[in-house]
DNA sequence: GTACAACTTCAAGCTGACTTGAAGTCAAGG
DNA sequence: CCTTGACTTCAAGTCAGCTTGAAGTTGTAC
């Protein structure tokens, strides 16, 4: 494939593939005389990179956890250990986001209109 | 209080919040003498601008949204527009994030690391 | 009253994540 | 062959969100 399907299909810009190749976020991919030919995995690899990114992840976090997934074989405990710490993160995460969901809610129902001081309704 | 008391509950830089400040996140302080002087609340409003920034909401946004609450009557139809849609964000950022996370523990499960591809154990 | 920390403004600098522009090369259709 | 669109590199520009630096002022402790 070349870079401009991979674009339409991640749902990104050529440009930005560029940059991400050049940050090694994914490998450089083979050349035919000059130009990139990507393989069909690049469109999955991509689209897990943009969901991470748009979850809040740096280009940085993300490189280094692919990175650890290339470095280290297949059910090692540096594989775990990097997916367990990602788990933790993303359950922190949420429940950071649940609790600002769980506030505006209660003043939501409360009627008071800010949600910096409200504790609930009748207060 | 001062800006530097402020800055020390809020865990947020001077230079921060004098930022914030400019660009209308936190209203004008009264002075003493040229020196900022904050009421205690803007700590609860600064911790709140912090915790929305941390889960990605742009500085832009937080003030759109403060802007609001200012702006219309508590009970109002605006105010419960903008808590309402804020809402509908948030339960979407937390489905993502729930996402990932089992496909993260799905790999891990698996023993396959790779997460871009995985689709569970004995795949 | 002098040292010194905390404050002030204003402009410039920095990092992350891209985007844009210039100037040129490659591939496919007529 | 020639055009046209997709590609190439490389440098520079952009936007958000701050931080840093310079140069001066204020408040407090000795």
């Amino acid at each position: 494939m070349r870079i401009g399907e991979v674009a339409g299909e991640a749902g990104l810009a050529t440009s930005t593939i560029r940059y991400y190749e050049e940050l090694g976020l994914i490998k450089e991919p083979r050349r035919i005389s000059g130009q990139r030919s990507f393989p069909p995995e690049a469109v999955q690899q991509l689209l897990f990179i943009k969901q991470a990114a748009r979850l809040n992840f740096s280009l940085k976090e993300i490189k280094t956890f692919l990175d650890g997934l290339n470095d280290v074989q297949p059910h090692s405990r540096v594989w775990q250990g990097f997916a367990e710490e990602k788990i933790v993160e993303l359950e922190a995460q949420i429940l950071d986001l649940q609790t600002v969901l769980e506030r505006l809610e209660l003043s939501l129902s409360c009627g008071c209109s800010d949600p910096t001081s409200c504790t609930g309704p009748a207060g």
